[in-house]
DNA sequence: GCTATTGTGAACCACTCAGTCCAGAATTCA
DNA sequence: TGAATTCTGGACTGAGTGGTTCACAATAGC
């Protein structure tokens, strides 16, 4: 009955995630993004919907993505450790695999700070998230509540800034020695 | 002989200036523009040629100011707490009079880093030499030049971070307290 | 092989965008 | 007062935007 020959629409989402992480939103012309999802404009909206619920649809599994990654080295590594590798590879993996484009929450917030404020709300939320996680890996590594907090805090500065900074296409050692440099301060600060 | 009733430059750019901090490049429509300005089209592609060319005029104007608010902190107080100064006005000044925009800089790094590759160039351009001067700060301070270069390196990270949350509409408190937290950490770091 | 069903591509829509252009207003000099 | 000058408002242009609609094509059931 169905025609049964549909679009992959995991593969073309996470196409235009891409899309969308690296250009934003406003810069993603429609266009563009039937063109790397290679689909018609018409299948587009019959799957979703609009353009900025799309966004959002990609912009929460980017998130969901990111904090499934934090919780997995959390389970493989010493907690201060887990952290630093996270930062780390955010900077390495970025520069390799998938290019430097940052954080699509951070690149969000920014975007849509004084145009959407529903958009900036939720990528803000999701970054609240990502705080608490950091707040429970400083415990785990001996931090008092108030101190964790606090760190946690700071580390959640730490992240913007790094992923502003892996936008700016630094030679790569420039990117990671801010980042042993914190952890040697926190570390010591532990001690 | 030429008309003399012309508008009032510096104040049309000033204003322009605000709206392209507050906004970005591409959500800053022409017609919004002008309306802030208080001008008409032509005489704005008279003066201003082109909104590309605007907006480096603008970006520079902003970069100026800031480097010089940050000099002139530098005189006034020892180094260290000049520094922590400039980031904490960049928080609280920022939500009292004109409000919490970031930093246009690390606007226009994020908003243009794969969009216009000469626009973010100059930018990333700009944050270098702020990120001199924290550098030169640190070595006021005492610190070691290769330490102080890797300080700045991670100041640098923080400041992009502050910009960033400073958009998140926390409270204020919380954009505060991780910035003594980091100074905190510095100063241990140089004892 | 025929029909019913349903996802698809492309034409189309209204709208906004940055940028151009020109008639006319406002002022200075004569 | 009148002529010369030049800056300005607003109509206009063409390209590009997100979104809608519909005829067609591809499939599954019979």
């Amino acid at each position: 009955m169905a025609r049964p020959v549909e679009f992959d629409r995991p593969q073309a989402v996470n196409r235009a995630l891409v899309l969308f992480w690296r250009k934003g939103y406003q810069a993603s012309s429609l266009a563009e993004l039937l063109a790397v999802m290679g689909i018609g404009r018409s299948s587009f909206y019959a799957a979703f919907t609009d353009k900025r619920s799309f966004y959002t649809e990609c912009l929460d599994l980017w998130a969901a993505r990111t904090l499934e990654l934090l919780q997995r080295a959390r389970t493989e590594r010493p907690p201060l450790a887990a952290l630093q590798s996270f930062f780390e590879r955010s900077v390495v993996g970025a520069q390799a695999a998938h290019a430097s484009w940052g954080c699509m929450l951070v690149n969000t917030v920014l975007e849509m700070a004084e145009v959407d404020d529903e958009l900036a709300a939720r990528a803000s939320h999701h970054l609240n998230e990502m705080q608490r996680i950091f707040q429970a890996c400083l415990q785990d590594a001996g931090a008092a509540p108030a101190r964790a907090r606090e760190l946690a805090a700071m580390l959640m500065l730490f992240n913007e800034g790094i992923r502003v900074s892996s936008r700016r296409r630094l030679p790569n050692a420039q990117q990671l020695q801010p980042i042993t440099t914190t952890f040697r301060l926190i570390r010591s600060a532990l001690a």
